[in-house]
DNA sequence: GATGAATGAGGCTTCATTCAT
DNA sequence: CATGAATGAAGCCTCATTCAT
């Protein structure tokens, strides 16, 4: 804050936990779960080891406080959205799975996603409190927009418990794709074509006598 | 047991690799690629730590050995069944996507595929070696088969390289899922009423007009 | 509260050492010199860590600060008992035994004692602190009173460097015993029993000739 | 054993728990339990902290093994003399007075004594590791001494579990203050007249009419 | 071939002490 | 006076790899 010379240590106590949480975010998202060393996170943040404990009791609560710092919050954006949303289901649909693209698959946070399905069996508390911050609310939100579209008459009866896990697969994919293969510039995968053709194919299935419109425009 | 003349223990020295290949299998599934010991992999194929060393060169070749014996062989047959296929795609199409969880999905090797979307960012040489040996020969098969159901009318006209990606994905989740979550008992997923969903969907699309027919019996 | 002119805050201010001195027997009598933590101390005495330099050098003028301020004085006490009493050594004896139980053993005081056999070894400037200030004078009590005893005919001619060393054992052990097993609720003394039975043996001895009175009527 | 250069390492699968046992034992007297670091121990008997955890799992089992592999053994040895023997009480109390200062009290295992006593409030676990393996044994041990006595007329009639917690009181202490204040040279005690003084003491009572003999002859 | 003891770098966590504000 | 953020050395434990036997 001063152009001094630093001192040794800054006092920093509101900005500190969001630069740890930054670092930590970078870090988690580049090795994964059990791969950052909390070394690393310190030094990125700009402080000793010993810092990162005072802002958090262990690598878990790190973990976990990340999470609730960049995940969460986005989940309630998209809820917001889906339970405003009046217009068509097919539009609805579309709009989630780009949107979900632009605001978490194509930030760090698809890191989170992969690390968490890439990690979990090694680190059941971490699963268990994933699973029920995030994914359970992440289900919910499909399975209400699937509903609302059958309520509509546009979405044929189906089982949406089910369709709700086969619908997201190809999206939490995509993410994992692109901190897996995608990481180590193997197969890449060019997001919107690969997200305009899940929409498509989502929509109006493979059979050729299916599609009533083309449901996707050429995109971006 | 067996008829041939060997003794038993030297029988028992050709079947070391084997041995090994199997408890690293085993040890990789459960585990995963860096937290997988090689202590472990050793005693649970009853030798010593230094015998490993004596088959693979550290831990990055056993691995690949254990792709190589158990994977890629897999492959193989399903590339035949592809070529050898005369029916309607839409059959095809649910063989295949039954089959590979029967063969694959619902084996050990289910966790091969997991381990290697969790890890690949961290060992850039496995995953490369896992792309060229696997990944690019599962998309080719099924770049195949779309292409073989286009050419028939069957299937629409649709971005094949994009739509194989599309198509997989589901697969690998259910994949994923049952060594992630479903190692730890959260949100456990029925493979059978998943994949039946998964071809419905694929197959018909989610807009009311578009299913033609049933296409998935009730199954199992 | 009081009657006094001076604001809370300065009343306070004046009360600080007394609170920190407060709140560190507290931690040293419950985790013992080295595990205690000056982070706990501050935040017991309601205080920051730094706050606690400004009153004490480092963790050992702390601790000898406790000494000096809890144990101290009531040596003083015993001394003025002793060298005032006048009545039978005997009685003498078990008043000091009991009184001594109940005035430090049955305090938090035993816990320094405790604290003091148990980590004197890595700490050799605090230990010759302690027994400069505690340990001589304590011994100087009861040699003065085995003195005084032999010399009214009551007690036999014996070391009496040596019988104090014994007499003392007993009592420093029970306070120890409460401070390490009894902590772990293994194996619990009832102080006030084997009180008793020590200054019953030690007056009369084993020998079964040698009871010529009970010496210790049945207590409470 | 060869006078060849050494190498690296060495096979010593026999002898390696041994010594490694005994540098454990000579850090763990010399420190503590807390105190006593692992690099140490290895570093002492000649190994990487490596290879520690080889043979013992953590500190607290490497500390149980000292226990089981130095202390128990000797409970044996006393627990045969007092079953066997056969002559006066009185010669029996001071036979194991003076052979359990020599054969433990006057060697390291009385640092394992202190040790117990000093810390048994941080590792519960270790406490009743040892509670249940020693004390319980020791005090057994002293309880069929003092009841044998009461039986032969020898000892008066005392609360055997009381006057054993008040009969080795004096011996513990004796143990414990040799690694206190023993170990800073401060206020040295011999052990042949204290022990001498306690046992006349305990035998006699302080009384002046009790003595019915010099029970302690002059020692050594 | 086979063994398995040994290594040592590296990771997580703790805590007495310092010092700018 | 008081604060409390920051430090950094140290301790426990893990595991892929080596190599004399």
């Amino acid at each position: 804050m001063s152009s001094e010379t630093k001192p040794r240590w800054e006092r920093r106590k509101e900005a500190r936990p969001q630069e740890l949480l930054a670092a930590a975010l970078d870090l988690f998202v580049e090795r994964g779960y059990a791969a950052a060393r909390l070394d690393d996170v310190a030094a990125r943040a700009g402080v000793s080891k010993g810092t990162l404990y005072l802002y958090f009791a262990n690598k878990e609560e790190l973990f976990k406080a990340v999470v609730r710092e960049n995940v969460v919050p986005v989940l309630g954006e998209f809820e917001g959205i889906i339970d405003a949303y009046e217009g068509p289901s097919k539009e609805l649909f579309r709009e989630i799975a780009l949107g979900w693209w632009e605001r978490f698959g194509n930030t760090k946070l698809s890191g989170i996603a992969k690390l968490i399905m890439a990690e979990s069996g090694n680190f059941p508390e971490v699963t268990r409190f994933y699973h029920d911050e995030v994914i359970s609310r992440v289900k919910t939100m499909i399975v209400r927009m699937l509903e609302s579209g059958i309520q509509r008459g546009e979405f044929r009866q189906v089982d949406v418990s089910q369709a709700t896990n086969v619908l997201i697969a190809p999206v939490i994919m995509l993410m994992m794709w692109k901190h897996s293969f995608g990481a180590c510039h193997v197969e890449p995968i060019s997001p919107g074509q690969y997200l305009n053709t899940y929409i498509d194919l989502f929509l109006n299935g493979l059979l050729a006598g299916n599609a009533v419109e083309k449901a996707v425009p050429p995109n971006k």
